[in-house]
DNA sequence: CTGTATCCTCGTGGATACTG
DNA sequence: CAGTATCCACGAGGATACAG
């Protein structure tokens, strides 16, 4: 929970198990985020190895965010919260 | 994540899936929570229906916390969770 | 395009002491 | 036994502006 507890962490892992994505793609899956958030819980799912970050020397640059083997481990989890959240909604209405 | 995220929630589940439990054994079960701490989280896992407060008219007086269905489906979860930690503190360390 | 820098609010969680 | 009452620190998260 330390390392999935941060508010965006989880929806920002489960915008990248559909793909790699640019940074400026992830502000688009997550349109509320700033990016101050965007960027410290990517640094943080990256320093927990959950997500790898690659960037590219061209200009304009290019960051590119894609998940680890750990990070994709996770598939199953984000499944079975959405899954147990539907649940949940439709037991406390 | 909202309803699962207080620091002790799935701590105080897990001792729950092995059964019922009263104020005071939770508290052993759990050595560093403070009471406060252990009567917020209880109260917000109630009020959120994982789990039940029974209070018996008696003295001295007994309460029992113990999962309602919705709460008992976090099993999985939890063990789900259980594994990845190990997982992950393996591939970190 | 991919971020930083600054400032601020608010809530969570903890320490400690006390009570019906 | 099963909590309350108070007080406090910290940091997560947000708003806004700016930068290489």
């Amino acid at each position: 929970m330390e390392v999935l507890g941060g508010k965006w962490k989880l929806a920002i892992v489960k915008v990248l198990l559909t793909g790699t994505h640019r940074f400026a793609a992830l502000q688009r899956a997550l349109p509320t985020i700033t990016p101050r958030m965007l960027t410290r819980q990517l640094r943080e799912l990256e320093s927990d190895r959950i997500l790898r970050r690659t960037v590219y020397a061209e200009v304009p640059p290019r960051v590119e965010y894609d998940l680890t083997e750990l990070g994709a481990g996770l598939a199953e989890l984000v499944e079975w919260l959405d899954r147990w959240g539907r649940e949940y909604r439709k037991v406390r209405a």
